[in-house]
DNA sequence: ACCTGAACACCGTTCAAGT
DNA sequence: ACCTGAACACCGTTCAAGT
């Protein structure tokens, strides 16, 4: 007793997901500036104005791409132990920018301000909240490290991955404790 | 008796740095996508090809883009108060990139890890050296600083100047205080 | 050396048309 | 609804030619 969930009518020929895969493909490969419509379009065997059918512009092919490249991370805070948490989901997300350039610079250049960014401050407020932060502190405090996880990811990203990661851990760490005293 | 310092030969009809304001003009006007060799060289008069003879490609404009708009800091410390005088330097590029969206995606797109960063970090080194850091200490504190604010400055620039200036003094302040601790 | 227009290989996007 | 090619208004860059 299979139920049919295949659509009515002609199969398509892309899905949306496909076509952003397809160009965060390209991304890696080749950088931003090799992304276009018609590439894209290109890898995929169809016309670039196909896409339109499913994009509006190209910035939202990026905004696109951008979600389905990053996860926001999860936040279970299990021991209660904020600091630690906070710590955690900070790395992981400098960790994944600088594993993957393209989308650094994706980031960079379209949505440094992006659903994907605030979605990651709400996570966080929301850590921070019931640990002795008040609203306005708690905003600060999330401005001031993902401020500083996205400078350090962009830099470290934006050079062949040159320079010191472990200069990153400290400085998180100062800003970690600094918060915690100053909470 | 004037020394005549006129080049012999036709006069240019341009030079480098009227070609490099123009741009940033341009860039403050209408942003970055709107400066092309095309339009700059339409708001001076010139043939698009014209800028060929100053520059070898359009990286080079947006290089020269950035040489022209920022000037790396002067570093006194007239009263050997490091703290001080590192706070100073760090809250001046903040507040130029801030105050000139355009130029901080510039930064962005081209240099984060261009010859004007590289500047700041020399000066930085030598603020800190004579301080009771190491070389290896100083690299590191110098990388978790200028990180912190090219990224809060990029956010900034990024949105509508939006959220919390003061934000960024607080972090700046839990940096500096913990590197003054650890040192 | 400096300046130029034509041409080439690309873009994103609009339009009109096909299924 | 989905897909398409032609066309438009742009790009950066190369080339050959002018002064």
């Amino acid at each position: 007793m299979t139920v049919s969930t295949r659509p009515r009518g002609r199969p398509k020929k892309v899905t949306l997901e496909e076509i952003a895969d397809a160009a965060l493909a390209l991304l890696d490969r080749e950088g931003l500036d090799a992304v276009s419509f018609r590439r894209v379009a290109g890898e995929l065997g169809v016309s670039h104005m196909t896409l339109y059918s499913y994009l509006d512009s190209k910035e939202a092919l990026l905004d696109a791409m951008v979600g389905r490249a990053l996860e926001v991370p999860e936040l279970t805070d299990p021991h209660g132990n904020w600091a630690d948490s906070l710590r955690e989901v900070l790395v992981e997300i400098h960790d994944a920018l600088v594993a993957r350039p393209g989308v650094a610079q994706l980031i960079l250049t379209q949505s440094l301000d992006g659903p994907w960014v605030l979605a990651i401050r709400d996570r966080l407020l929301a850590l921070l909240r019931p640990n002795g932060f008040t609203r306005a502190q708690a905003v600060d405090a999330i401005s001031v490290v993902v401020n500083y996880v996205l400078g350090t990811a962009l830099v470290e990203a934006s050079r062949g991955s040159g320079a010191s990661p472990k200069a990153f851990g400290l400085g998180l760490d100062l800003l970690i404790d600094g918060l915690r005293r100053g909470r």
